[in-house]
Order: structure tokens, then C-alpha cells, then sequence
DNA sequence: TTGTATGCGTTATCAC
DNA sequence: GTGATAACGCATACAA
């Protein structure tokens, strides 16, 4: 490196001093690593050039493949390992993705939890690059809020995701005004789940509809005319896309729909009794399909009120489920219903998160779900016919 | 800023020129994200005075209140979130724990995954103010090895933790190339079991000695004399723990070790037959304590074996595990055995590493389990003592 | 009390 | 083909 003082500023012309300060503890007792103006150094050649050497840029031309070979030679010797921070300060990019769940990610009651998604999170941020931050601030009110120690910082719960390239929110609960906030300020955001709230939130959901009225379909194929929908009393788009999807398997079984064929309740436990349960076959329902839920609730009462009766099925009457049973009650014979590819949707909101920050408008249709036939469900009394297909 | 042209240089006198940058999407599409210069614009004070009012540095005094209040209204109207790449550049912090294990995190297999952990981690990382950044190098073989399009670059499977704060190991498999590498850097890590390989690594584990021991006892307190125990072929620290457990209990008690008390065996399905139990009953072996394993295949051959002999336990035999059975295997009567407070351990690996970041010198000592009485050991055949306490 | 200048280790863009 | 040099966003000693 020589000098040559040809220039006259009033900065101080106090050359970058370093190249030599090998391992060093630095004040906080960091030692310092090797870096590319070192290995420069050894090689003889210039920093810029190590760079482009170790990027590979310009593989074949460009470069000599004398000096390429001393440059990674000199870079092995000194043990050089890149630093991620100042390589992702130049590149523009930090290529994480967060990961937002309004309850903790990994909840004490694992039942709860979105593993099965995260399966599938995970495996597609590794295969396209990215890490995951996961923000904790959901969890506990913890860090969200403001660090300990520096009380002031003006990080809200939802901005601090703000610090990866995008961010992947699963879970019910989300507040709209700060996800809308996000959106407009341009932050890739997309939802995990059916979602319509904020006004051009991009999400990726499973298909209800189709799955259930596949499930519809089952039933009128084993000879059933009147089924009954049995589902919780809320109001988020997965239950409206259930709902949507037994009214419409209906008609294209060509039974009637009709308010008495949906029966909501908030306490299934206390509503779906065996003496319901009787009254509503008194009235000619041959079967039930039935919500899915995180609790589980109207499965396990119906179960229950089967039971009670003295009834079973698919002799007295056919059961299905919109999704799966909880895990508990998963032993028996197989319920009737569909898969809902977990792990397939969280590597499909990955992909759309990746495009968005890609700065790419692709949109992700509904991923289907997987009908499982089981043995809840059979020909409706007095029938004997099997389903074609 | 105004322009004093008093310095002649022949480097190009361009103005950094950003600050007005605004929500401009860049060419690849994003949006960047409001930087201090910004902040620092809108609240008309220079970009290192919002530095020190964000970093809270000198808290009361040095900055006005008035000046103080503007910038934080700034930041937070933009949105502000630090960079985190930026933030280890300029070596401060960035508030990100890295977790890193040698799986997946989130393995298709549930039964493997360190979710329990994670459970502690989370938790504890969200008091302490920190975010979790889950690198998925270990998974799928993607992103860790080398970057797809850079495949000479020098970077190690674990080059990237170091964007984080510090960072968390979890699982076996672990490279001490890398480790050591990482360490002797002065990067803060924590290895979530014990573990001793790199030198100067810290851990957290649980204490599987003493866990083991009492085990043990509460053999010995039933009246059994000759116990042995069975185990894997691997040679990890919780192995050894266990083996010294076990060891020293049986000393404790009174009892021989000798090398016929402990089997070992890489495919206990093949070797623990019930053939190979009579023979152990046969040379007067009463209690068999069990290795706990990823796979619980030493508890599921040994159960096995007891079942086809036509035998019971506890009444022909003991029966405990060091550990948790399989969750498969989790639901008859209650094994004797002790629970690992795996959450806990997640907690204490956390504290550890902040620690460790702050500079502070401690230790965590090994956790203790927790003694689970169970039901699967009793009286040795011909005893009718009950355990004293 | 606030602003200026400079470094952190890369990447990327130019001249040569 | 190679070598200066300017960002990248933040922290911080030092000047004003």
C-alpha cells in the first residue's frame, strides 16, 4: 500500500489503520477476526478484489485464476470466515423472516400450537435462504413492549417485526390497525389463514370450501338426505368457509339447506346432549358433520352424545369432521373428514412472503385439502348402498 | 448542511445522499425502511442526536426533554426499527438470541424435537427483552453450508449466528470445529446439554447423576440387590451421566457395579429379547433401569421383552427409566423414572447466555430432575418392604 | 447540549 | 483484470 499524499483535505487523513491489528482483543473483549483487507494483504492483491473472488461474481472471466487461487488460498490459511452483519448492511437485505403468532410460538399446551404449520415454515425458509425471527413480544408482553434497558425505544409490538425483510403472522386475534399500518407502509406481510380485514393483506389458507363440501358430497353418495352441520359460535372465515361449503355441498346434492340444518352453539357440552342428539334423528337427521376446533369441543360432545345414547356409528347415524379430531380423541376408528395440509400451507405462505419481498405480485390460491374417507360415516339407515367412487 | 468547498480532494465530494429517500421502492422492489437520518430529518436535529435519544444513553441529562420528545414522536410516526445488521456492525447489540440446533427445529418427527425446550427459551428470551432468530442451516442442508450461488464462499454451516447477539445449541451432532472457532472468537455461546468438547464451553444440563442415583436408591429401598442397567452404544455426556448415576448409586447402596450391571447394546429390539430376561432373572438380577433415548428404543424393548416372557412388572420385576418413556409408550401404569425439566433448562440456558453477552462470568450449575415415583418398580421378589420415604 | 466526522466489514461501481 | 472508492445504517469520540 503506498502512499501517495496527493491530496489535501482538511479531514484528517488518517489512513484506515487496521490490516494489522491480527487477534487483538478488542475493549469488550471481542477478539477480531480476519477480514478481507487482510487476506488481501497476503494475497497482494486489493480488498475489492478478495470480495469479488470470494462472491465468484464473475466466475470464469474477469479474474485470473492465478490470483483466484491465492486469494482463496490466503483466505483458507488465515482461517477467513465472512461477517454476516457487514455482509448484510451492503447487500441491503438481512434475509430474515419473522414469524408472528398472537399467542406464544411454542405454548406450554402443545395442542394449541402451530407446530404443524412451522413444520413446513421452516423447511421452506431453509430452502430458500432466509432464517426466522421469531418475535416474542406475542408471548408474555415481554420484549415487545420495550427492552429493559432502554425503556424509550419506540418499538411498539407489532414494529418490531419491522427488522426482517418480511414478516409471516399466524393466529387469530391480529390487531388490524397495525397490520394495516404495515401494509400501507409498504412492509411484506402475509397472513397464515383466510383473512379479509385489513384491505390488501395477502394471505394463504386452506380450502375450506371445497374440503367440506366434499364431505357433503360423501354423505349424500352413502344415501344420506338430511345432514346436519354442527359448528362453534364464532364468526372467523374458517367457520363462514365451512359453512359456505355444506350449503353449498347441499344444494349440489340437491338437499335443502335451511336454517335448521346448521346448528351453532358456544358450549357444546352443554347443548349436544344425547337427548338432543335423539330429537334431531327423531326429525330424520342421519348425519352430522361437524366444525373443527382448537378445543375440539363440538367433537368430543357429539362423540359423547353418541355414546350416552347408546347409539354408534355408522350404524345409528354418520359422523364427520371438518378437519381432524383432537389429538385425545384420535385412537378409535378413523374419523371421517379431511387433512388439512399443515406444513404445505406454511411452505406456501413462505413462498408468497418471499415473492413479496421479492417485490413480486404473484397471489396464492387456497390450498386443497385431503379427503379422508374413515369409517364414521356409512349408508344412511336404511340404505345399503355403498359410494361409487 | 452547508457547503464549505475549502477541502480539495480528488475523491468525488457527493453528499451521502439519502435521508429523502423516502418509501421509494428500490430496484428489486422493497421498501426500505425508515432509517435514523430519516428520523432525524423530521425531528430537525442531526442523525446522531437521534442516536443517543434512542440508545437512551445518557438518560436524564445531555439532551433536552423538548428535543428528547420530538425525536421519539418521529421515530415512532415512521415506524423506526433499527437495523439490526447495522446495530452488530457499529458493535452494539441487536437484541437477537440465535438458536441453533444441529436437526431441524422443527422436525416432521414431533417426537424428536426439543420443542420442550424451546418452550423455556421462549419464554425466558421474551423477559429478558430479547427475539429469537432460528437458523435453519440445519435443516435441509439449504442455506447453512454455502450460499447455492456462491459456492466457494468460505462460510461455515454456523458463520451465520453471528448476525445475533449470541447464540444457543441444541442437539447432539454439534460441529467443535466451528464451535471452538465461534468461542474462541468471543462469540457468546451456549450449548443446551452437557457437553464438553470445545474447550471453554459453557453449558447448561441437567444433573442426570443425581437423578440416576435416586433412582437407584429407591431400587435399593425396595429391597433389590442385584440391578442393572441397560443402555445405548452411543458415548454422549448423558450417557456417562447416567452410567456414573448409576454407578455411584449402587455404591451408595451398598451394592456391586461390576461390568455385568450394565448392558449395553446398539439394537436392544434384537438383543433384549425375553430369553435374554430370563437369563438376567435367572443370574438374579430383580431391577432393570433403563437408558432414555430420542428414539425410548431401550424402554419399548426391554417392555416388550417383559410382556412376552408372560411377566410383570413390578410384581416379577422393577422396571424404571432414566428419564421419560416414549410418548407412545406413555400411557398404561406410570414408569418410575424422573422427569427433566427440559423447560426449565431452556430458561436457564437463556439466563446463561445473556449473561455471557453482558460480559458477566458465571456458571450455571447442572439442574436437577425431578424423582417420579411411578409404578412400574416395587418390593423385590420376596419383599414386602415398602420404601421408607 | 448538539453536530461532525469517522469506523465497522462488506458489496458494488467505477476508472484505469 | 484490477484497484480505488463510495455506500450500507448505526454508534461514538470529539469539536463546537
Amino acid at each position: 500500500m503506498n502512499d501517495r499524499r496527493t491530496m489535501r483535505s482538511h479531514t484528517v487523513d488518517q489512513p484506515r489503520n487496521r490490516a494489522k491489528r491480527g487477534r487483538t482483543p478488542t475493549p469488550t473483549g471481542k477478539t477480531s477476526r480476519p477480514r478481507q483487507a487482510e487476506v488481501a494483504e497476503l494475497a497482494g492483491v486489493s480488498q475489492a478484489t478478495v470480495s469479488l473472488v470470494l462472491s465468484g461474481r464473475k466466475q470464469g472471466q474477469a479474474i485470473t485464476a492465478q490470483t483466484r487461487e491465492r486469494v482463496l488460498e490466503s483466505a483458507r490459511s488465515l482461517g477467513y470466515v465472512p461477517d454476516p452483519a457487514a455482509r448484510r448492511l451492503a447487500a441491503a437485505r438481512n434475509d430474515l423472516l419473522g414469524v408472528f403468532s398472537f399467542t406464544a410460538t411454542f405454548p406450554t399446551d402443545v395442542e394449541h400450537s402451530y407446530y404443524p404449520f412451522l413444520v413446513g415454515v421452516e423447511q421452506e425458509a431453509a430452502r430458500l435462504g432466509y432464517d426466522l425471527v421469531l418475535f416474542t413480544g406475542s408471548s408474555s408482553g415481554g420484549a415487545g413492549a420495550s427492552a429493559p434497558d432502554r425503556p424509550d425505544y419506540p418499538v411498539g409490538a407489532l414494529s418490531r417485526v419491522r427488522l426482517a425483510d418480511g414478516c409471516l403472522f399466524i393466529g387469530r386475534h391480529a390487531p388490524s390497525g397495525e397490520l394495516k399500518r404495515l401494509i400501507s407502509d409498504g412492509f411484506p406481510v402475509v397472513y397464515l389463514g383466510r383473512r379479509d380485514e385489513p384491505e390488501g393483506l395477502r394471505w394463504v389458507g386452506a380450502d375450506y370450501v371445497s374440503a367440506t363440501g366434499e364431505v357433503v358430497a360423501e354423505m349424500a353418495r352413502w344415501g344420506h338426505e338430511r345432514v346436519m352441520l354442527l359448528r362453534g359460535n364464532e364468526d372467523d372465515p374458517p367457520s363462514a368457509d365451512r359453512q359456505r361449503g355444506f350449503v353449498e355441498g347441499l344444494d349440489a346434492s340437491g338437499m335443502t339447506a335451511g336454517p335448521q340444518a346448521v346448528f351453532r352453539t358456544s358450549d357444546p357440552a352443554r347443548d349436544v346432549t344425547a337427548e338432543w342428539l335423539r330429537d334431531r334423528l327423531a326429525e330424520g337427521v342421519t348425519a352430522f358433520v361437524v366444525e373443527e376446533s382448537d378445543t375440539g369441543a363440538e367433537w368430543r360432545a357429539i362423540t359423547t352424545a353418541v355414546r350416552a345414547a347408546g347409539l354408534s356409528c355408522p350404524g345409528d347415524l354418520s359422523l364427520a369432521i371438518l378437519g381432524s379430531p383432537p389429538a385425545d380423541l384420535d385412537h378409535g376408528p378413523e374419523a371421517t373428514g379431511f387433512d388439512v395440509p399443515r406444513a404445505e400451507l406454511g411452505a406456501a405462505a413462505v413462498r408468497q412472503l418471499a415473492a413479496l419481498i421479492a417485490g413480486e405480485e404473484t397471489d396464492t390460491p387456497p390450498v386443497a385439502c385431503t379427503f379422508r374417507r374413515g369409517s364414521t360415516a356409512g349408508p344412511a339407515p336404511g340404505r345399503r348402498a355403498a359410494p361409487s367412487v
